[in-house]
DNA sequence: AAAAAACGAGTTTTT
DNA sequence: CTCGTTTTTT
């Protein structure tokens, strides 16, 4: 602490006797005022009151904050404050004038979490600094340096960037090209390869052999290489390229690398558990700059300050490196580390069990999360048993229906403060419907994106097509969209004109529909195209863009086409289209918003409906909810099978950080869900609990019958949270190849229901569903193995057989959705046709006649 | 060229 | 089972 001050004061004097401090602003240095001086001053010394921003922070927060000199990595526990620490630090930096907003450097993975730290910035400095040049996401600032630099890469400065599809298809006529049957050799897969490749930072000549033997007869690397090309005629990038590009110019390029260590004073990295091999590299060609004289920069070393949580690593599978965080140190000698461990998020519970879990993992830095937030009114981490999904699902939404209802003193919970956090997406179905059924709202978080459906996508083509004459990719998406009679014998035709010219395929339409080449029919359709794109690139300069937007759709047809449409979704993707150019209001023309949406994938959700949120564990990192509900915790799903079998071990780990994860998302309440029976890929399988529901210390869970409507289970099992003397400590590792110890670390029914069904029926298969109208269970008394006996069916389920009072036609009216008809019958649930909904699948206690 | 039928695959997801 | 894709049919 000592030498940590003295740096610091040296540092101050240092500043103090320059004239010219940098100050807010980006060009012109202002002298800092005295005011702010004094505040500067303050932050190191501890005699002073500390500058507002620092108020509030805890002693380790704050050495986060003002250890600006050299590498430090901030170890940030779940729900320890780590955005605030980052954002504060930013702050720390402007307002003592260490730096200008534009020497500063700070990547963050998603563009939400780089339109947060912006916001949040912006608000402690006051909104004087406008803006941070340099703050976004890696793809972002990596796109930033090879606008700048393009030529050194041998592409346009106007380049263009492709998604996954516009690879995806890319690869495809690739494969196809090279004489390869494209069945055997899937495009995505080899898609992935390449991602996979450029993850790791490694251009064609550099992949392994073996990778490049492993795709199309050993074609890989030849494959890969002509993809790059094909990339650089069409003057764009991937995704990968925005990470790989930089670094290649960077390397090939030390007097330009040397601009940006002299730019950037200060880097600063959000989620560095996350960082993949390309993105590190990427990092550590700005942060190590060679030996420097400059005061205030230590040779060799660079103020570089990465903030992340091993713990929370959960992208390993899409190449991240939780090495990167583990090596930290070693990365950069001398490196300051902190932890941040004092969470303000969670019950000790939560925090008991979450830490507990983790504790499993070997290859971990190790942190222990506390927090004073303890109270002997705290509800335990709860682990419920259900007999199959179904029954799961509406369980589930009877609690939430009992915490909605208000409490005692009046209080209700929101249904914004609840989530559902699933292993698979497949899960959220069953919920869903679960949901429609109870009139309850819900939303989905993650699901296909915005500017992934296909209208979207379709209309983007059409505005890139206008925009870049030379894309290609957009051309051939939309060409025959709507249908214009221009069908794969005139798109060969098309490709086959511009690869002999080596010109774009507009051009060769052009040119091509004043030949005689094509037949009548299509020689028409394809002169309309391309007249249409003549009008609309002439007018692109001098017709406002939004304008000119709805002119394209309209004038090419596309938004006939939706209105001719009469299936359900077509209303829809009309009114994502007006969505879209809606949209395109907040920016300066067409090009930008085209710049724009390549990276910036996301649409914001509607916030203002009160609705539970369902979400996959991944899409739930960085957010927190009062209570959260984790179904699916049973072998093979969670953990799931496949990160078993191809991640080993490291799989195992990465998926119990995804458990922890899930439960430090909680604030006050995590149920935890199991089932015995699960249908997977259409058949009924048993199944047992999942091995991390051992892991969790019983101190801080109850197992918990669930409080279902049939109620009668307390009987059982002497209390809810009995858990059996002799097991203490079960956490050997063995106890996962042993199916024995499986047997009885908690004395619960729902427990020894779920060992009872592993040991009798692990692998029976339940055909149909008509083998479990089980609305009631008992138990054998407290047998040996808590034998599971079925006493009786006495509530009639939603999935009778009974024959519903309804038939197809009739016309219904529900609660929630209106008047509709029906259109089908399985039993007793209808699906119908609302005339304002669309199509739903509901129970028939649920709508009456009309 | 469009509609119907057969086929196959099925964690997690950002940019 | 259920979705998306490819192949076959009209």
């Amino acid at each position: 602490m000592l030498a940590f001050d003295a740096r610091i004061t040296t540092l101050v004097a240092m500043i103090d006797s320059s004239d010219d401090i940098p100050f807010f602003g980006d060009s012109e240095p202002v002298k800092r005022p005295s005011g702010l001086a004094a505040r500067a001053m303050a932050a190191r010394n501890q005699s002073a009151p500390a500058p507002d921003y620092l108020i509030g922070l805890n002693p380790e927060q704050r050495q986060a904050v003002v250890t600006t000199e050299g590498p430090l990595l901030v170890l940030a526990g779940a729900g320890t404050g780590k955005t605030r620490v980052l954002t504060t630090r930013i702050a720390h930096i402007l307002a003592t004038g260490l730096a200008f907003p534009s020497q500063i450097l700070a990547v963050t993975f998603t563009n939400k979490a780089a339109r947060e730290m912006k916001e949040r910035v912006g608000m402690l400095v006051g909104g004087a600094v406008e803006g941070m040049p340099w703050l976004g996401t890696f793809h972002s600032i990596g796109v930033k340096l090879l606008r700048r630099h393009a030529e050194l890469v041998g592409l346009r400065s106007d380049f263009t960037i492709l998604d996954t599809d516009d690879v995806v298809r890319l690869i495809k006529q690739l494969i196809q090209a090279e004489g390869l049957d494209d069945k055997r050799w899937p495009a995505r897969q080899f898609a992935q390869m390449i991602d996979g490749w450029k993850n790791k930072g490694l251009a064609p000549h550099e992949i392994p052999e073996g990778d490049a033997r492993a795709f199309a007869n050993g074609k890989g690397r030849e494959l890969y290489e002509a993809y790059q090309n094909r990339l650089k005629t069409l003057n764009a990038c991937d995704f990968g390229d925005l990470l790989c590009h930089p670094i290649r110019m960077l390397r090939a390029n030390p007097d330009v690398l040397a601009e940006y260590h002299r730019k950037f004073k200060y880097l600063l990295v959000d989620e560095y558990q996350d960082t993949n091999t390309a993105q590190y590299m990427w990092l550590r060609l700005l942060a190590q700059r060679p030996q420097s004289k400059e005061p205030g920069q230590r040779g060799g070393s660079v103020n570089v300050c990465c903030v992340g949580d091993d713990d929370q690593s959960i992208y390993g599978w899409r190449g991240a490196e939780v090495d990167n965080i583990l090596r930290f140190d070693k990365d950069f000698p001398g490196a300051t580390i902190i932890r941040l461990e004092r969470n303000y998020r969670s019950t000790e519970h939560i925090l008991g069990a979450a830490g507990h879990l983790i504790a499993h993992n070997e290859g971990r830095l190790g942190k222990t999360l506390f927090t004073e937030q303890s109270d002997p009114e705290h509800e335990k981490v709860q682990v419920h048993a259900a007999w199959d999904s179904e029954e799961e699902a509406r369980a589930v939404g009877e609690t939430i229906e009992q915490l909605q209802r208000p409490d005692a003193n009046g209080r209700r919970h929101n249904l914004n403060d609840m989530a559902i956090l699933v292993r698979a997406s497949f899960q959220m179905r069953e919920f869903e419907d679960r949901f429609v059924t109870m009139g309850l709202n819900y939303r989905v978080i993650g699901g296909p994106r915005f500017y992934e459906r296909q209208e979207i996508r379709d209309a983007m083509a059409y505005f890139r097509a206008v925009c870049q004459p030379a894309d290609d990719l957009a051309f051939e998406r939309i060409v025959n969209v709507p249908k214009r009679g221009l069908g794969d014998a005139t798109i060969r035709q098309l490709h086959d004109y511009a690869r002999a010219r080596d010109i774009p395929m507009i051009a060769a339409a052009r040119d091509l529909v004043e030949t005689e080449e094509l037949k009548p029919k299509a020689r028409k359709s394809l002169r309309d195209v391309v007249e249409g794109f003549t009008r609309w690139s002439a007018a692109l300069e001098n017709t406002p863009h939004t304008e000119l937007a709805e002119r394209i759709l309209e004038e090419s047809g596309y938004t006939e086409m939706w209105q001719n449409d009469k299936s359900a979704e077509a209303p829809g993707r009309l009114e994502n289209l007006k969505e879209l150019i809606r949209s395109m209001d907040f920016y300066e023309s067409m090009r930008g918003f085209l710049e724009h949406v390549a990276l910036v994938m996301d649409a914001e959700q509607n916030e203002d409906m009160d609705a539970v949120s369902i979400m996959t564990l991944h899409s739930a990192k960085g957010l927190e909810f009062e209570t959260v509900f984790l179904p699916g915790w049973e072998e093979g799903l969670f953990p799931h099978q496949r990160s078993l079998d191809e991640g080993g071990r490291s799989g195992l780990e990465e998926e119990r950080r995804l458990a922890y994860v899930g439960l430090t998302r909680a604030k006050k309440r995590a149920h935890l869900w199991f089932v015995s029976n699960r249908r997977i890929h259409g058949l009924w399988q048993s199944t047992i609990p999942s091995r991390f529901l051992d892991e969790l210390p019983e101190a801080h869970v109850e197992v918990a019958e669930a409080e279902m409507s049939y109620g009668g289970y307390n009987r059982f099992g002497g209390g809810s949270s009995g858990f059996s003397a002799g097991r203490q400590n079960p956490y050997g590792a063995s106890r996962f190849d042993n199916p024995e110890i499986f047997a009885s670390t908690y004395e619960t029914p729902g427990w020894k229901r779920a060992q009872a069904n592993r040991t009798d029926a692990t692998s029976r298969n339940w055909g149909s569903r008509s083998g479990h109208q089980v609305e009631r269970v008992g138990y054998g008394e407290s047998g040996p193995r808590g034998v599971r006996t079925i006493e009786g069916e006495l509530v009639a389920k939603s999935t009778t057989d009974t024959p519903s009072a309804f038939s197809i036609g009739d016309r219904v009216f529900h609660m929630k959705f209106g008047n509709g008809n029906v259109a089908a019958i399985e039993g007793n649930k209808l699906t119908i046709d609302f005339d304002k909904a669309g199509q739903k699948r509901v129970l028939d206690g649920f709508v009456t006649p009309v």
